[in-house]
DNA sequence: TGCTTATAATTGCAATTGCAACTACTATTT
DNA sequence: AAATAGTAGTTGCAATTGCAATTATAAGCA
């Protein structure tokens, strides 16, 4: 039995990263069939909404979204040419810039939200019990912490 | 309380995301350090080292990694090159293809092992208790076996 | 058989990403 | 204040990815 445990323990890491990349891929085809925008496009577009003042400067929501820097420059530029969010110099110190999100990127990631919403529940959540859910939301927040912890260092 | 448990369920899915793109970047950066290929190379080389006669028909390959068809083309390619797999024609169908996984590419895999086991022992492994393992692998194998299973229809 | 449709894998080309500079500042040191 | 180091963001260029053909078979059927 400490067996059967041991052997799951290890394959649980392979299952994540599988069922993560099944899901994600049915997603963005879900989206790309509304014809909408990918999900990188709306978590950025959803970080800035939570912010205060609907803005965040590069390097936060670099941070939030998990992008690099760089990625994020050129995602912000796409979202910028689309009109979904707008660029901002910071006042207090000239080297930072804002992004923040305009009428019609609040817009769009409500146009996505039902479409995305859909999927998260059917994909995910109907899958799962609320006990589950509990669970395992501890477990990520203490893996996510535990990481986020160790690269401070 | 009822409230807290649905608030619970519908922030994991994000909370699954953002911790499966730390962990998978902070996993490639130390591959990356210690100069040896990334997980997408991993992922293949030991699919193959699993399959039967160390091979597998391109498309197998490709569902089992979950990479795109065209991706798994040049991923292969480019493992070719590295002399860690061989292509090999189908002899029974023609337009089939199968990557075999060579001497060199078994070492590397060898070799990868002891960097990736080391990072999701200390990051994932580690930040959870044995039933919280085998809760989580339950949950996973049946959101996986449902979005499979819904593709198919 | 000869024709149409389906499948396996690859390829062309455009879009995205990653890494290493690079620019434009800000902060610290002497 | 001048010099040096550090930070925020961007950019160049190469590598990777995705999507829509394309190629080379195989299968179904009239």
């Amino acid at each position: 039995m400490g067996k059967s445990l041991e052997t799951s323990k290890g394959s649980v890491w392979a299952l994540w990263l599988t069922a993560q990349a099944v899901l994600v891929e049915e997603i963005e085809a879900r989206l790309a069939t509304a014809g909408l925008p990918s999900l990188a496009w709306y978590d950025v577009l959803w970080a800035l909404e939570r912010a205060g003042e609907r803005r965040l400067r590069m390097s936060e929501l670099a941070d939030m979204t998990v992008i690099s820097r760089s990625n994020l420059t050129r995602l912000v530029d796409r979202l910028a040419t689309a009109g979904l969010v707008e660029r901002e110099r910071a006042e207090d110190d000239r080297r930072g810039a804002f992004a923040v999100l305009t009428a019609d990127g609040k817009a769009m990631r409500r146009k996505m939200w039902p479409v995305y919403a859909a999927a998260i529940k059917e994909l995910f959540e109907d899958r799962i019990g609320e006990r589950e859910a509990l669970q395992m939301g501890d477990s990520l927040r203490r893996i996510l912490d535990a990481a986020r912890g160790t690269k401070e260092d």
